[in-house]
DNA sequence: TCAAAAAAGAGAGCACTGCTCTTGCAGTGG
DNA sequence: CCACTGCAAGAGCAGTGCTCTCTTTTTTGA
């Protein structure tokens, strides 16, 4: 990450970074069923054999690609809201769910491979957690502020999840009311079901204007979650 | 399916139907990555291209996985709301909602199948539409019902989405306003994201008692449509 | 009834995969 | 300078999906 100590070092950082590029190609091109570490060796003249030298399994190559992809999404959600700072929170809002399906939509594969069905044995290793965060952080943090504002609309919680709401809204957004963290959390849910339903095909024969639609479903999250339209 | 003509094509269906039991029993065990023809041959007893003259390739063995695993969870969904026939609407839909997500939870792999990303090349074959509508059917009886009944709570829809609205409305679920349409379908959409979320492990460290947070965030999709508890 | 046709199984084989092991080479640090 | 370590190469193993050919069995139609 910061100065190589050698030139041993500098060089096993580029064949990492040249692996992981490969592999994203052949990811973006292929879907991650497809990707082969003989393939991405080949593609790089180097013996496969020579690759685990660098990720000591195909999973662990899957891990650092996922890693990434959840680096990137965060990142065009973070770009997205940092362009409509001046907006109301509504429609930041609006914008970090539709920078989402964009860059979805861009990355379909990488989206599946974070979003869809855990590809490796099943769990993902905790490393992915903090990059996995950076979505919901962007919208905790437009929430919060308008929270701080003016206050938001408050939907009741059931007496049978209060203590729940409690613990969540304590321990992931201090400073926000329970039921809005129980909301908070059920629409992060929900956007990501959208996304995933218009991409995995779930929408084909059912919704034709899906640009429209989800613009629309996104304000509606939003509104789920107190935030009111001026 | 009815009565078979000779012993041969009795034969056919038998063999058939193991071949879709074994493998289902693999999916359930490891999941759809694992899933290999040559196991399920091995496991029958027969030679691996012996199985060809039945499903012509691994693709077409987990489409019929696919159909079966549709079928199965929009059964369950149809068992629970008769079950809960007499309750209010917003009652069942919650009781459906439950059903799906307890199908989830004990069809882990399979729900990852048809709900997760899609396995083999990309799309898959129309063949799975109809299977895979009859959740997204229940749902629309239940709010087709109470709008005859009683008229449901409409949430206005922007000028630049009320045509789409018109048409999802007019094709799809005939008798209901398109506010209602548009809710019912982004409803749809987010009753898999909470599921999916739970199941493919995004609520870890985030929602613990997830039992009454779906409970509640399923309400919370009935009031999105317009039903209310009574 | 009996031969032709269709269906099913067996087995070998191809090209590919992830992964391991051993061997040889080339930079690195004492 | 020389031992050590990191790296690459190659062979090899067990497994995969799928195809092809050959044999046996069942169905069919004249």
């Amino acid at each position: 990450m910061t100065t190589p100590q050698g030139a041993r070092a500098r060089a096993r950082m580029e064949v990492t970074a040249a692996i992981k590029d490969e592999a994203r190609r052949q990811l973006a091109a292929e879907g991650a069923a497809k990707l082969s570490l003989r393939a991405v060796a080949r593609e790089l003249g180097m013996v496969s054999s020579a690759l685990y030298r660098y990720f000591p399994s195909r999973d662990d190559l899957l891990t650092a690609l996922i890693i990434d992809a959840y680096d990137s999404l965060g990142e065009a959600a973070e770009t997205a809201h940092a362009a409509a700072v001046d907006a109301a929170p509504a429609q930041r809002w609006v914008a970090v769910c539709e920078a989402v399906r964009g860059w979805a939509l861009a990355h379909p594969h990488e989206y599946a491979l974070i979003y869809g069905s855990p590809v490796p044995g099943y769990s993902a290793p905790d490393t992915t957690i903090p990059p996995a965060a950076r979505v919901a952080l962007v919208l905790i943090g437009i929430v919060r502020e308008a929270f701080d504002r003016r206050g938001l609309a408050r939907t009741p919680v059931p007496a049978e999840l209060a203590p729940e709401a409690r613990r969540m809204a304590a321990e992931l957004m201090p400073g926000l009311p329970s039921e809005v963290a129980v909301a908070m959390t059920a629409a992060w849910a929900q956007l990501f079901g959208l996304v995933g339903f218009e991409l995995f095909g779930q929408f084909k024969g059912v919704v034709e204007d899906r640009e429209r639609f989800f613009r629309h479903a996104a304000a509606q999250l939003a509104h789920g979650v107190g935030l009111v339209f001026p």
